[in-house]
DNA sequence: GGCATATAGTTGTTTGTGCAACTAATCAAA
DNA sequence: TTTGATTAGTTGCACAAACAACTATATGCC
């Protein structure tokens, strides 16, 4: 058993994502105090947005890691929040291209500095090089699993 | 800026929680491959009630991170699956002390053999240094922001 | 061309989460 | 001892995730 080096409590954790739960509410917390009317979820998705848009609703599944119903429900929610639009492909009439709104590339930059900021303030007191080292460890894990 | 080290992919991945979630998806997966009924979240109560039962929901919202309407919700369901009974304390009438049914005593083990397992698939390529380095990480972000 | 198959997206259902508002019981202080 | 605050738990609502079943379009093969 070459890795079966959790006590309890230990497990409990990995498996549960004690921190990245903290980090997401710290960040919901932030949108919510500055008016924001953004979910973390919703936010996940602009992100992949901000670095293309005009992708496919398919390839938001592929970026997020969610199933398509999910990406459905949170388009339409960025819908109704007026943060992106569904257009029809030319090509493919089975395909939404996804786009952003003016009013979504204006939070982008607002955003952005409170996720950075968020880390900043989970891994404070962590030297660089741990971080290094727990980035790595993670990307594993999710290699081995996905 | 001291911590400021994130690539955006990295900085996603921290907020997101990719690795927790392929980890929580692979040990769902084994409990419905088992025929096991029963969710990562009601098994993440069951786990903290078997380190100790006949706590309080208020008890059970500290050791799982979850606000109490989360809990009373999870306490319902597994009380409709019979793995767990409401008892109200004889000292304090607002409490609930939450008590494990034999049925729930019966799939401790199982169910902590396929945790053990799903953290050894995860962690299988990753030397035992560099796992502790990464869960000692996790556990400042979470004591930073708790 | 026509039929089987695959792909993109939607809808319904169950479960879980976070917030606010609520009830009931307890405690504390005048 | 009564009143006000605190604590434990529940309920309602909006949002999200996973799964299954579904529609519509595209593709591949005969």
């Amino acid at each position: 058993m070459p890795n079966n080096q959790f006590k309890k409590g230990e497990l409990y954790s990995f498996i549960t994502g004690k921190a990245s739960t903290a980090i997401a509410r710290r960040l919901q917390k932030k949108f919510n105090m500055s008016g924001l009317n953004l979910t973390i979820e919703q936010w996940s998705v602009l992100y992949h947005l901000w670095k293309q848009e005009g992708i496919s609703q398919q390839e938001l599944c592929n970026a997020t890691f969610r199933d398509k119903p999910s990406i459905t429900r949170l388009v339409d929610n960025l819908e109704k929040l007026n943060l992106v639009k569904r257009v029809a492909s030319q090509n493919d009439r089975r395909i939404n291209l996804i786009y952003l709104t003016r009013q979504a590339q204006k939070i982008q930059e607002q955003t952005m500095l409170m996720a950075e900021e968020t880390l900043n303030e989970a891994l404070e007191t962590v030297p660089p090089e741990k971080v290094e080292v727990c980035k790595e460890v993670l990307q594993v894990v999710y290699d081995n699993l996905k």
